[in-house]
DNA sequence: CCCCAGGCGTCCA
DNA sequence: TGGACGCATGGG
């Protein structure tokens, strides 16, 4: 009860601060999911111009770039960082997405088999598979990411070496299953910790959760 | 010059 | 099982 409070207190301070984020940028669910592996350890504005070269191109689908080598994939994606690593992650899902039949039929599984399935491909782990089951799938999962662990962390919500999945049931047995919900959270916590809760700054100096700190 | 970014897989004790 | 390390570009 008290850390459910408390998730909604956090909640409707970002709400208040920020507002509405909008997420995800993309106009498709093939988007979502080709920036959701783009976007692993990398800022965002660099996966918008490795985003926009793939769309100038026009191969911005997932027959066209399963046509296309990993060498030129590679090259379209290099501002995005770990363009070979990623072209091979990628090549990857496009494999699951064309063995699914499609990518409508792949997100159209049950939320727990989407969540296996693209768990299964090499290259995604937990925060990428939980971002395209939430933002390109819609479905209630709420995803965790370094931002989650930095901010919670400091505010005493958990320990220092609470896991993926800890974080994640957290949130999830504390709060309802909303779709909306989930989306506008994760995506506040990420913009909370872009301007305020950077590692490289432990005093987070006008932080809209500055009173939670105990 | 430095540090950092919406992770993940591998290796090695 | 868990901690280091490689992967790489672009912005502050």
């Amino acid at each position: 009860m008290r850390t459910a409070e408390a998730l909604h207190d956090v909640y409707q301070r970002l709400m208040a601060h920020f507002g509405p984020q909008h997420w995800w940028p993309g106009d498709s669910p093939f988007e979502i999911m080709v920036g959701a592996v783009l976007t692993q350890n990398t800022n965002w504005s660099n996966v918008e111009k490795a985003i926009a070269n793939l769309k100038a191109a026009g191969l911005l689908t997932p027959a066209a770039l399963a046509a296309l080598s990993a060498e030129k994939l590679a090259e379209l994606i290099r501002p995005a960082g770990y363009h070979n690593l990623k072209a091979a992650r990628l090549k990857n899902l496009l494999a699951l997405i064309a063995e699914q039949g499609g990518v409508e039929a792949l997100l159209a599984q049950p939320t727990a088999t989407l969540r296996e399935l693209l768990l299964g491909v090499k290259g995604i782990g937990p925060e990428t598979a939980d971002s395209i089951v939430l933002y390109a799938a819609g479905r209630p999962v709420f995803v965790v990411d370094t931002y989650t662990h930095r901010i919670l962390f400091r505010h005493g919500l958990i320990s220092e070496d609470c896991d993926y999945f800890q974080m994640q049931d957290v949130f999830m047995t504390h709060l309802e299953e909303d779709v909306a919900l989930f989306n506008e959270y994760h995506a506040l916590i990420v913009r909370l910790g872009k301007e305020f809760c950077k590692k490289s700054k432990p005093r987070c100096e006008g932080c809209p959760l500055a009173e939670l700190a105990a």
